[in-house]
DNA sequence: ATTATTAATGAGTCAACCTCATTTTAGGAG
DNA sequence: CTCCTAAAATGAGGTTGACTCATTAATAAT
């Protein structure tokens, strides 16, 4: 057997292992996986793990980093730069929501313990919020978004509220809910976007009524 | 001794594992807490803990049952009813985001494994909450917040932004920042309350149409 | 004062993570 | 093809920590 294919034989075999982890830590969290367990998914013995993570904590963050790699990627596949920047918001609203209801247990795992390997966690983190940072930043750029806006407490909004319900639709037995991102789209977009893209394409009734709102207001301190 | 004296010593006892519990669940997360090391600090041996829990998640909910009840108190003896419903959730929204900036393990703790307790832990959250759920629906009955307002999804937006931002400030070494507060309050403010002027709300094209009426006239007049 | 019941103890059990001496496999040289 | 060496894999055993239970202590009742 030549060197590649050896290589691609032992890339394989920890792929392997990160799958039967990611199940195993998926359905039984972390006190409940069972190294055993995750050994005899990925038909290899138990000290086998050991040479490729040093422990159950190391193999579990392994898990929660590809999780967030593959997350990072998708999300930027889902979204459009071609786009109005609030049909790319929505998109990645979209995306976000039914990506975490989907691996609800591993998001679950990301946030755990105290002071272990939580820089490379926020890094991971951090790389993948960028996707939104993104979308604002030439939202600002094309004048479709106000300038002032504050990125990071916008971003607190949109990913607070994201996994917040996630966890609620979950912990309900319920699945993707249109209407969570439509609602902070609409939000989001009262209070960050520049009136004028309401001329583009106006949605419902209540955004038109908002927006007369807004044009009143205006009327009136304008006095 | 008394039958009385004597229950007050069980329920000390019983105070001061939860106490113990809590300092060290706090400090070590779930799995590196000893069960030894909370024996140790409440001055008990470690069999005893388990006259009184009968494992070491039924204490961890124990202590998580403890710190939402104080928390419901706490929030409730925070807001003020008298005064405007905005005023109200705006106290809540600092109450709430400062509370758990302080016992973030704890409530990092809240939420773990897959299917144990849920169902009781739900209900403790469910009742949490009803704080908020009250304000906006007093709001809605003194004709401050409007009457279209779906609740759940204002609630996610709410809890959400602050859980997810006391996590950003925590993960920084940041402490309570009032921004996130404002901000948020803000953003509630314009989606979800009533402008002065006109607190009817959009039923028929009709009325959007009047207003636009309105408005000509108005802009008329001016020139 | 004696007995009965309840509470507390901590040494021992068992399960699960992890180690390491041993075995197996793989690739190259003669 | 055979031998040799280094890397990879194995799983029995060590260690640690949650949990049990026979024993002891404390409290209440008669």
């Amino acid at each position: 057997m030549s060197r590649s294919t050896q290589r691609q034989k032992i890339e394989a075999r920890e792929a392997c292992i990160l799958a039967a982890a990611g199940q195993v830590f998926s359905e039984a969290g972390f006190e409940g996986a069972r190294m055993a367990d995750i050994a005899r998914r990925a038909e290899i013995a138990e000290g086998t793990l050991y040479l490729y993570y040093k422990n159950k904590q190391d193999l579990l963050d392994a898990v929660v980093a590809k999780f967030w790699g593959d997350l990072t990627v998708g999300a930027e596949n889902a979204i459009d730069v071609t786009r109005p920047s609030l049909v790319q918001l929505s998109a990645l609203a979209k995306y976000h929501l039914q990506a975490i209801i989907d691996d609800f247990a591993i998001v679950g795992l990301t946030y755990r313990g105290t002071n272990n390997e939580a820089g490379q966690r926020r890094d991971q983190i951090r790389h993948y919020v960028r996707v939104f940072d993104q979308i604002l930043l030439r939202g600002i750029d094309r004048g479709e978004v106000r300038s002032d806006i504050v990125i990071w407490q916008a971003r607190d909004i949109f990913y607070g509220t994201l996994e917040f319900s996630a966890r609620t639709l979950v912990l309900r037995d319920a699945g993707f809910d249109q209407r969570v991102v439509t609602n902070l789209i609409d939000l989001m977009h009262a209070s960050y976007w520049k009136l004028e893209q309401y001329n583009n394409e106006p949605t419902s009734l209540d955004d038109v009524f908002a927006r007369l709102t807004r044009i009143e207001t205006k009327l009136k301190s304008r006095r």
